[in-house]
DNA sequence: CGCTTTTTGTGATTCCATTCACATCAATTC
DNA sequence: GAATTGATGTGAATGGAATCACAAAAAGCG
């Protein structure tokens, strides 16, 4: 249980998911073949990127004939493993653990959420469908249902606490909401979500960007004095 | 209101907040000076990455002295604009809006969400303390708190169309939390938030990380099988 | 005060992701 | 069925971020 975890999720496995998404929307508007640019175009990147991407991930197509949406769909739920179903337990029914609870997207990526724990024995009752359990139990239903992933949306202060608990009973990921770096041996994944420090980069680039063009305009108005 | 948009938050403003939350806990327990292979440790990069981050920020310590922790904290605020309040809007009151409404440790870095906005009716009264207003008032409240910056929490069907609207009238970053890559002019600031994503990258990884251990275990065990 | 120690700050280097360029293959046309 | 066209797939080149290595500065000490 020892060294710092960042989340290390790969830019190429991102822009995976981005592809997939709009396949998945074209596919329902009816279209059966895709090029790489075309898939570029709807993701704001190159063509050369998509078939990079493809490469790594050993996804191929039909020269000259682009690639058959089906199928590409079908080779991505295989390689991400959406053919079988994945247990999810979450940690935590404040705000945010009540809302990702019921946060429906996920069942139809075929994650569910299986159970979900809290310490508040006000909260351990059923709320929309998933049940939510004492962390006593929680062993119990980590064999059960054979979960390796878990949704940690606990206060910070104890957060490393039950992320070792998690990983004694062999949670193996771990999407963690809290704002702290948790410790946790190389071999299991964390990814950090922290909502401020989205929300924190936004207001810094929106005032950089005002601060430029503040500039640029400041140029243009010298320049207009000066001629 | 042309081009998709990616989220380029970069790696080196993410680590600076990684090093203010570190600052401020290590400020909490009365330390008051560090160096830039302390804050490494604590947040598990190398000393070399602090100091240049640090470089690339402008942010300055004292030859052989380390760095005082108060002055550190002081010069990341005014970098981040923490002195003055950022006034923010919420758009979309479900599930996940209503959690991110609610959720405390905006204000405590001085976001404030000023307003929240519905189209349901039923939503449109106060929860909370922050009101929740139809979209007819949005105008006149991004002026009146003059908004730079909305979190969007709508579903993906009108995240688009919303995004039209809270651009026209003067919004230029937004924290996007529909699983759609918006399209706007280059000169607003997205942030792409996925949770589906984040979850399955977890998924993927963690998937990825047992076929590699399984090969291990083959290995060894075809090792113990030969000698 | 000059010598040693310690840590910063940054140019040089390495490494990895993206982009380029083109060989390769499949379809279509003549 | 050869020639042409249009796409893929991938080594090679490029660019940018992380790491290295060291000069410069500050503190301590004799």
């Amino acid at each position: 249980m020892n060294g710092i975890t960042k989340s290390v999720i790969k830019n190429s496995l991102k822009r995976i998911f981005l592809y997939r998404a709009c396949l998945a929307r074209l596919k329902l508007m009816g279209v059966e073949k895709v090029f790489s640019y075309t898939l570029a175009s709807e993701t704001g990147v190159t063509s050369d990127q998509v078939r990079k991407d493809f490469s790594e991930y050993n996804i191929r197509g039909n020269k000259r004939g682009g690639y058959d949406i089906n199928g590409l769909l079908e080779k991505m739920e295989k390689i991400f493993h959406r053919n079988k179903d994945n247990n999810i337990v979450l940690i935590g029914m404040g705000n945010l653990g009540l809302a990702l609870s019921k946060y429906s997207k996920f069942v139809r990526r075929n994650m569910n959420v299986v159970a979900t724990f809290d310490i508040d024995p006000f909260k351990q009752k059923m709320r929309s469908g998933i049940p939510v359990y004492s962390m006593s139990r929680l062993k119990e239903i980590i064999d059960r249902f054979s979960v390796k992933v878990a949704i940690l949306a606990v206060p910070e202060i104890s957060a490393q606490e039950v992320v070792d608990e998690l990983i004694r009973h062999g949670i193996k990921g771990i999407v963690n909401f809290a704002p702290v770096l948790l410790k946790v041996s190389p071999d299991v994944i964390i990814n950090n979500v922290n909502l401020c420090d989205e929300l924190e980069s936004v207001i810094y680039y929106v005032h950089k960007q005002i601060k430029v063009d503040g500039l640029k305009n400041l140029e243009l108005l010298y320049r207009d004095m000066k001629y």
